[in-house]
DNA sequence: TCCTTTAGTTGAACGTGTTCAAATAATGCT
DNA sequence: AGCATTATTTGAACACGTTCAACTAAAGGA
């Protein structure tokens, strides 16, 4: 069925990874706008790799809300007013953790895409990657999407606070789609669709409560099928008559509408 | 260009409307799982809309987050605790709004849905109209998104305590469609479709700071556009031996899934 | 070594949404 | 009218995320 393996083990490598992993390597969302100084010292990134690792330890044991920044202050050796000095909210936190997510997806992407022998299994392991590493982080994830309608939120989906996160999700998806053969405007607009498709995919994922959310595995392999077939629909030199004028007055729609990549 | 008129005076109607409706006729979403009494007595109804009232003019005037729960009361004339006895958290107040709305919402499209000419101009009228309801309280529609990813909140998009609200909104735009002749599969998920797309024609909304949300006006007329001539499309005998397969893998997947209407 | 600058830490305080036991007002029954 | 029940109101309290002035520790230059 799917083009990923999903075992175990991968997922606790992950869930350690994080907390284990070399600091100061990804810039972190929250500086655009913290008071975090620019520069931590070795001692300051390890500290803040603590409380990063307590913050998820107690997210994923008791959830986003339940796990106050008292406690997550406490379980890394601090005062609660220290935290602030690392971190400027609660869910920048978890910002820095999708951070994370992001990274080792594309660094998961890149060294699993070749495997692939088609389109099909490369955006399945796309996909695929994507939900294993954030598997057992559902009841952190809920933060993500809560000031996402916020356009004043510095944590919006839309505000330019995390545009670069979206960058770089969609090149992931851009990377997935390789040197498939396909329309110009196609080819331009399709990682922003696969991006639009994999936050719906999350959502449904977040909210999920069946077995491993095997759910939501199904959901995302048929809706692959799916989106193989019309990308193979889109290239079909027998719909161009009908499908080009539409994907023409797509394109501009979303252009006025600013949706489209790279505006700035 | 659109179906729909859209004057300053409606959009007023609207916002004394909601203070000095009839109260009781539709149920409060929050009564689900609310401390509120069943039964509230005449002078508690009105309590209940004075407080409605006071906190939708805060809203607006300062954006949901600004407005405080104590300016609220006392823009009321009341304390703090009672306000508490009406309404059982600060979204909820949102929430109670919302109904309104969707009341409103089919209020309006069943009286104006006999001008529409076709199916695009009807669409236009369902579509149009909601926007034209809430036209001026986006500050407080950022509520509605707030915890639309977390499954344990009560305000949730795909929690039990919203299917009411989403299933009288999808009635609306299952009117709107109207005896337009359609593939069953179609009729059956379109509602769905439409209600999911009205959503994020929100969500753009909430966030569109172009002159009178004109831009999400654009929007929408080019993508009703587009969905009138996918329903053209749908129905058109030379694709079915395409399309078929297709819906039918679509409706497996959603009903698999658990997205089909009325599961319950 | 001493001083200056920067990095890191503290604990108290603020304003917030929410809760609740207790008090009061209204209603309805006999 | 008097009583019992229900409806409403109160104000203090709680726990939370966040802020901040003051403090201590470390680093670096002369």
């Amino acid at each position: 069925m799917s083009a990923t393996s999903r075992t175990k083990a991968e997922v606790t490598e992950v869930q350690t990874g994080v907390a284990v992993q070399a600091a100061g390597s990804q810039p972190s969302l929250v500086e655009h706008e913290s008071p975090v100084p620019a520069t931590l010292g070795k001692k300051g990134e390890m500290t803040r790799q603590q409380i990063l690792s307590a913050a998820l330890n107690l997210f994923r044991e008791r959830g986003f809300d339940a796990a106050t920044m008292r406690d997550i202050a406490e379980s890394a050796g601090m005062s609660l007013g220290a935290s602030y000095y690392y971190f400027p909210s609660k869910e920048s936190i978890v910002s820095a953790y999708y951070d994370y997510v992001q990274q080792e997806h594309k660094v998961r992407v890149e060294r699993e895409i070749s495997k692939a022998k088609n389109l099909r299994q490369r955006l399945g392991i796309a996909f695929h990657t994507k939900l294993d590493i954030i598997q057992n982080d559902r009841r952190l994830l809920v933060a993500l999407f809560r000031y996402g309608g916020d356009p004043h939120h510095p944590l919006s989906w839309f505000g330019p606070a995390t545009s670069r996160q979206r960058e770089l999700s969609m090149a992931v998806f851009a990377h997935a789609l390789g040197d498939q053969k396909l329309p110009k405007d196609v080819r331009y607009f399709a990682p922003l669709a696969l991006w639009a498709l994999h936050m719906g995919l999350i959502l449904y994922f977040v909210n999920d409560s069946s077995d491993e959310q095997r759910r939501t595995r199904r959901l995302l392999d048929g809706t692959l099928d799916l989106v193989t077939r019309a990308f193979d629909l889109a290239t079909a030199p027998v719909l161009q008559p009908i499908l080009r004028p539409i994907r023409k007055r797509v394109t501009e729609l979303l252009t006025d509408a600013g949706l489209a990549p790279n505006p700035g």
